[in-house]
DNA sequence: GTTACAACCGTAGCCAGCTACGGAGTCAAA
DNA sequence: TTTGACTCCGTAGCTGGCTACGGTTGTAAC
């Protein structure tokens, strides 16, 4: 896991991979990253498969992976599961297309809205207030109970 | 703020409104809902406005507008104040078309990723593995120090 | 050898939006 | 009048991904 210049510091690994410290320890905490041994009452030292493994979560974290589905992606490390690993990604990607469908129905109401509201610029009753008050209807998830739904 | 006929309890008031009891009161905690008076050392008696209010915030939610944003909404609620109003609208608006951007990027590389990986079946290495060990770049902001940074 | 800066480590706090718990009080029906 | 469901209220916990704190130990430069 690591190569033969572990020379880093965890302080070091954290400017290298341009993350905070703190995010290094959580990362370990979780088991994304390993704890290198620490020699003798001395501190710890990593190399760069460390900061290889930290870009590698900060991209697969850019795509919209958890850590718990990046802890899965780091599993098919070895590049020679790309069948399970390419279907994590297609289910990424049906996340991702729920998403945009959702947010797309909510920027159709929303510039619906915005539009009445131009034109009625005056009229006593605001168009979006009133809106809000009747309900809105299809825009995707009901969001009752399901906390964690970001737009 | 109240109807003539409050009839409802805190229980009823969630069924007829379809949200949980303890929602009702953390959002009068949060001062999105007002709690009536207590008749001497009775129970809480809600009407039709509270209903009304809970749905014109559900309504709200489900456009993206946080809990403090719907709190700026309930404030413009006589629809006098249609200005402001799409203002709010219009501010949120691109918030969610920057979303959209974001996820239509996420969307291209994981979907590029996907095509390559079933172009690819039976290679030794992943393209996907590779492409996150190489790097995504143009998904958008740096998630680096942004929590709550939602895909 | 001292000083100042890092690392270590456990634990607590942050954000938003709830959700749960527990003990006490209230209410309505039998 | 008792029973059982409901309300009240404060407070704690949950999610995910960090971020901060504070006391102790290690390290490197002068």
């Amino acid at each position: 896991m690591s190569d033969k210049t572990n020379s880093l510091t965890i302080g070091g690994l954290a400017r290298a991979a341009n993350v905070h410290i703190e995010t290094i320890r959580y990362y370990q905490r979780r088991g994304l990253l390993a704890e290198p041994q620490r020699p003798a009452g001395s501190i710890r030292r990593y190399g760069s498969s460390d900061i290889d493994r930290l870009m590698f979560i900060k991209s697969a974290q850019q795509l919209g992976f958890s850590l718990d589905e990046v802890n899965d992606l780091l599993l098919l490390d070895d590049g020679t599961h790309c069948q399970q690993a390419s279907a994590l990604a297609e289910h990424k990607l049906d996340d991702v297309r729920e998403k945009i469908g959702r947010l797309k129905k909510i920027e159709k109401v929303l510039g619906d809205m915005v539009v009445r509201c131009h034109a009625q610029q005056g009229n006593i009753t605001c168009p979006l207030i009133a809106a809000l008050h009747e309900g809105i209807t299809g825009t995707g998830k009901h969001h009752q109970t399901l906390p964690g739904e970001s737009t």
